[in-house]
DNA sequence: ATGTCATTTCGTCAAATGACGAAATAATAA
DNA sequence: TTATTATTTCGTCATTTGACGAAATGACAT
């Protein structure tokens, strides 16, 4: 089952806890937690297949997001259920405090951030 | 997390689903999906160490259920979760229909079954 | 049209997972 | 005690998964 299966993955369920704060492109959730663009991209495609996550595009960003009630019961039971149980370890914690860092860093500085090192 | 990597493999979502209806035996679970004892016992371990399911002895039997009260409210909301939203599937109908069967014989004789073959 | 840049797709590799059978364990039966 | 038997543990193997970098894509800017 794709919503399972996907909340399976410690690293994809950080992702949903942190979208909670509202839509944030691929190169910030990159910047949040350190991976190559690449695999924060797979893992956003595995959270929007099980209709998880929505997107939109805006300028040369792609834009994630918690769905709103057009979103299946069922993701939306389990999405309730991620934000309940999960939400107050440490390690949300600690993402939530860096994410706040990052958002107050202009996009482009943080993109561009990607590509040296 | 313990649970959700419990859910993500579809064999353990069936046990549980198939636990609705009230305990079962290891060999019972065993007939109904037709794996080696092992790999029964292998995912009714995970289940059991996300606190998805309770276990008790009797005779020569360990029987596998679902918790009660007493279990973290994680788990018991997130076997709320599986079992509204994924008990309409036609496998588990099927899987219903043929565990009615089960329980309708002895459990001596369907532990017996396992062995040869 | 061409270049730039964020994102995605693809191929590869190491690690995790799920299946099995054989052997170990634990509890009852003889 | 010893034998039987249901379950668990362990080792092996094939498959899946998650990570990466390189190359492809697609949209905007020049």
């Amino acid at each position: 089952m794709a919503i399972t299966k996907a909340l399976s993955e410690p690293n994809r369920v950080r992702i949903l806890l942190a979208l909670r704060r509202g839509e944030l492109c691929v190169c910030q959730i990159t910047e949040l937690f350190g991976f190559a663009p690449s695999t924060v991209s797979k893992h956003l495609s595995i959270l929007h297949h099980a209709h998880l996550i929505l997107s939109r595009k805006s300028e040369r960003w792609v834009y994630y997001r918690l769905p709103d009630k057009s979103a299946p019961v069922a993701a939306r039971e389990a999405l309730d259920w991620v934000h309940k149980s999960l939400a107050k370890t440490e390690e949300t914690k600690a993402d939530a405090k860096k994410l706040k860092q990052i958002l107050q860093t202009d996009l482009a500085v943080i993109c561009r951030r990607q590509k040296c090192c």
